[in-house]
DNA sequence: ACGATGCTTCGCTATCGGTCAAACCATGAA
DNA sequence: TTCATGGTTTGACCGATAGCGAAGCATCGT
């Protein structure tokens, strides 16, 4: 009744064509610059501009100035989840595009969800570690088992002092292809990072697609099998 | 990039004042004549009623003509989710309101999120059943167990036919009190409505609060410890 | 049959906000 | 210094839409 008005806020923000461009353009995590965006979301270098201040001041986005660039990147994972969110509403109520366009497959197979892994590999990856007790999931929150600490450590992820609780946590980051949680927190974000140092995928250029090799998807599968 | 204009679909209707509050209103899974919402909604009722259709139009809201009434609830449980989504990144932001309210400790400690429990007692019966092996938590999915099966059996609650898998779902419904997850799906619903048909709780009158009783309180912490 | 209630539709106004051109500022390069 | 590039600001335009009054239906009660 009274928070109407403060969820409104927001969703008018998101709620703009350009503006929401301009978020999704954002959602792998990537810092981009005001011209790159302006060109993402199809408007104008000032319109753009403009945009992207309200969005900062409402503490959507961080921006750095480097030179004469200014660096734009999400303010946090929640942002990212809103916008999951939102596209799994769209998709229910079917606002969905009908033409899934050729790089969706892709998508749905192995893309980049802020900074750590999502789609069918991701889910994959984080059931494995479940299934096999380096992950313990209860009640909302996910705990590395002692076995899942070695396992870490073996697989070339120093977690350092970054043990604290919530450095771990499973962000319930349900996307629109698979219906299922993910690892995110820092524990994800290092698993990425360390499977683009292993050469077993790379970004593809323009779209948030992760693409595995041939041989990297078969140590991955052995790695975190079924 | 492409699905900017999708989200912002949604995002735009979300994002009227009005609209917000009328879905606000809708949030405790109750379903409201047009004259209802216009007022919690603080406009008139043309202008409510052009809102709904809206929403409805978009398949956010559906609703049933009984008489001259026209009855109107949220479509599904995805809405109530994108909203509490949009209320956590609200109050990260700063855009939720500074004077909690007289009955927001009430919010917290227990409501009601569509059909099911929300707030402390929610999060406290999710994690008790996780605890004592009622449910298996793994992977983004919930199953009852056999031990799960008699407890609700004795519970009084008759899952009868509907114990397909996605009827017991934990649909991870991060709200803004707890940062936990809570039981959804049939099992949820059905776990409420056995506490109040049991008198254990009822619900405040004019917001989405639950009142337990103090014996209420008693037998509720004995069945689902710590 | 009559009026009352709940809701919808129409028509209008006022306002808000997105857009860009042009001017302006700042930084880096030659 | 001078030019070029990236970004911001200003101002004006314009389309979209929220809002409501009034009229129009439909349904219920009497």
């Amino acid at each position: 009744m009274k928070d109407g008005p403060h969820i409104a806020a927001i969703a008018a923000l998101i709620g703009d064509p350009a503006r929401a461009n301009i978020l999704s353009a954002l959602m792998d995590g990537r810092a981009l610059t005001i011209s790159e965006l302006a060109r993402s979301a199809n408007v104008g270098l000032p319109t753009a501009s403009t945009h992207i201040s309200k969005l900062e001041a409402a503490g959507l986005l961080l921006s750095i100035k480097q030179g004469r660039h200014r660096y734009v990147r999400l303010s946090g994972e929640d942002v990212v989840h809103t916008l999951e969110t939102l596209m799994l509403l769209a998709a229910r109520t079917g606002h969905r595009r009908v033409r899934t366009g050729p790089r969706d497959p892709a998508l749905r197979e192995a893309r980049v969800c802020y900074d750590h892994l999502a789609g069918a590999r991701g889910v994959q990856m984080f059931e494995s570690m479940v299934q096999s007790r380096l992950l313990e999931c209860g009640g909302g929150h996910v705990r590395l088992t002692s076995a899942g600490r070695r396992f870490a450590q073996r697989f070339g992820i120093d977690l350092g002092e970054h043990q604290t609780k919530d450095s771990v946590t499973c962000v319930s980051c349900l996307d629109w292809s698979e219906r299922r949680d993910h690892l995110a927190g820092r524990l994800g974000c290092a698993c990425l990072s360390r499977i683009f140092a292993l050469k077993w995928a790379r970004r593809d250029k323009d779209s948030r697609a992760v693409l595995f090799s041939a041989n990297g998807l078969r140590e991955f599968n052995r790695l975190f099998p079924i």
